[in-house]
RNA sequence: GCCCCCAUCGUCUAGAGGCCUAGGACACAUCCCUUUCACGGAUGCGACGCGGGUUCGAAUCCCGCUGGGGGUACCA
């Protein structure tokens, strides 16, 4: 009988929520719902330096935006609370004793300067480094010359020297590690009384009845470690599954200090991407649904979702392949959805000018030519400010010509005659007086573009022409014609 | 140093020994559509890191090399 399926993501909140995490998370999410499972979210904050409880409302925030949702979590409860690990410090601490008790752990009172001495030695020796599990064998006399001189001690979980630690993970195969490379007997309760990661990760996942942990590739070492710990507290581990990580076009590891913001889902919202791409990118940057299929929402993830195809080589994270997904959710989702997500980056404008169909109107134009949302202030300018700029290169030059003066004068003279709420009118009619310039393309587009848009590229002409009116096209042409 | 993982177009990848003269997507180039631009459509460019095996047959399996990444804490 195989139980529910119970995966989680386990993020820590000394940040705000990083690439790596999030898609961790995702892969989770998607597997669990796959499966029919529980999707757990769980905090591990016993780093009590780095922990911000900011950050956990933005790794929160940041995951429901992306469309994940849990079943257990530090926020809504569940049969196996507490989800945060600072609230179960005393836990820990029972657990590592019991395991003293049994002769897997003990105390250690080495401090962190011999420890880093004993390093030092190893390193110049050309050892491996690793602690000498000096602990398990001191005297009673020593241990109350350590108390005495008021050293508080770690507690270490004793590992056994010449072992073979293997398990089969869900992506990459067969693992072995020995245990010799472990790095001695490890700490698994701090001297300042908190659980370290290693040792509460297991203590969480057993209580929480964790059936599969997928997490980064940055921790296969730590699973060895793990897997230690399960069996001394005589505990069947879960499945393990380790997704490679996602490293820059220089494939190095995603990181703060050399890619700053653009490690955080915060960055990739605030400069206008939308969650169905973001959430679709990361899904599949190391992971390709069955027959192709490239663009697909989190309720089709979760239906198609297949650990056992995720890559095992690292992912390159690409701007460019991000942005295509977010042009195309920008294109191909509902234009009032769109419009509701754009109007808060046009903040900066009167928006109060325009009617709601006016503004969808606006957004449904410009949303083909963009990749952010990020991006339509700029290319909105004309719509919203009173007065546009004319480059140089186009005041000087293009408007200056004699055909573009006479298309902007018979223009001027039209305006009476254009059908202002039909952009396709509007259009007949420019054409109109292009037949009867006899002029076409540039020559005939570009001065009307550059008089009301102050460029020579943009959306569709007749539906510009349409949204701006009578009253601002009038007024941007009679302010070219001027004299000079 | 030691340990572990990985290796197909510039990028993401399909590929579970013959279906592969290696398929798709992004990017790029060209063309078409549009009497401008964008969108869209079509075409093109473009890869199995190297060397040994195993096999009738290898991108696929094995070994070595090289390259890349990760880990080696009283961080997570």
């Amino acid at each position: 009988m195989t139980s529910k399926v119970r995966a989680r993501i386990a993020p820590s909140p000394t940040g705000h929520l990083h690439l790596g995490t999030a898609r961790t998370a995702l892969y989770n999410f998607l597997f669990a719902r796959k499966e029919k499972g529980d999707f757990i979210l769980r905090l591990e904050d016993t780093d009590q330096v780095r922990s911000d409880e900011k950050y956990t409302d933005d790794i929160l925030d940041g995951l429901r935006w992306l469309g994940m949702n849990w079943d257990e979590g530090p926020d809504i409860g569940g049969a196996y609370a507490p989800y945060r690990q600072t609230e179960k410090t005393d836990h820990y601490e029972q657990v590592a004793h019991k395991l003293i008790s049994e002769g897997k752990a003990y105390f250690c009172y080495a401090t962190p300067e011999e420890l880093e001495a004993l390093r030092e030695e190893q390193k110049n020796r050309n050892e491996s480094q690793r602690y000498d599990n000096r602990g398990r064998h001191y005297s009673a006399e020593e241990v109350d010359k350590y108390v005495k001189e008021g050293r508080i001690p770690v507690i270490r979980f004793k590992v056994e020297d010449d072992r073979i630690v293997s398990w089969h993970d869900a992506i990459k195969g067969d693992i072995q590690i020995h245990t010799a490379d472990i790095g001695g007997d490890m700490v698994i309760v701090k001297s300042s009384g908190i659980a370290i990661y290693n040792f509460a990760v297991v203590v969480d996942d057993i209580d929480m009845k964790m059936t599969h942990v997928i997490r980064g590739e940055d921790h296969i070492h730590n699973t060895a470690k793990q897997i230690l710990i399960y069996e001394a507290l005589g505990v069947q581990h879960p499945i393990f599954a380790h997704v490679p990580l996602i490293v820059d076009t220089d494939r190095a590891k995603l990181s703060k200090r050399k890619h700053g913001e653009a490690v955080h889902i915060l960055k990739y919202r605030t400069d206008g991407y939308m969650p169905e791409a973001m959430m679709n990118y990361l899904a599949q940057m190391s992971w390709t649904p069955p027959g192709e299929k490239e663009i697909f929402s989190v309720e089709e993830g979760c239906a198609m979702f297949d650990l056992s195809k995720v890559s095992k080589s690292h992912a390159i994270f690409d701007i460019k392949k991000l942005n295509w997904f977010n042009a195309h959710y920008l294109k191909s989702l509902p234009l009032s959805v769109v419009t509701d997500r754009a109007l808060p980056f046009l903040s900066d404008y009167n928006l109060s000018q325009y009617s709601r169909e006016k503004l969808e109107a606006i957004v449904s134009l410009l949303r083909d030519g963009i990749d952010t949302l990020g991006e339509i202030k700029n290319v909105s300018a004309f719509f919203f400010n009173e007065k546009i700029e004319i480059p140089d290169e186009l005041g000087n030059d293009l408007l200056k010509k004699d055909s573009s003066r006479k298309v902007l004068s018979k223009v001027n003279e039209s305006l009476s005659q254009f059908p202002w709420d039909d952009a396709k009118g509007c259009k007949a009619i420019i054409d109109g007086i292009g037949k009867e310039l006899g002029l076409k393309g540039k020559d005939l587009y570009w001065p009307v573009r550059a008089a009301l848009c102050g460029c020579t590229s943009g959306p569709d002409l007749g539906a510009t022409l349409s949204i701006l009116g009578e009253a601002r096209v009038r007024s941007r042409i009679e302010s070219l014609l001027q004299p000079c």
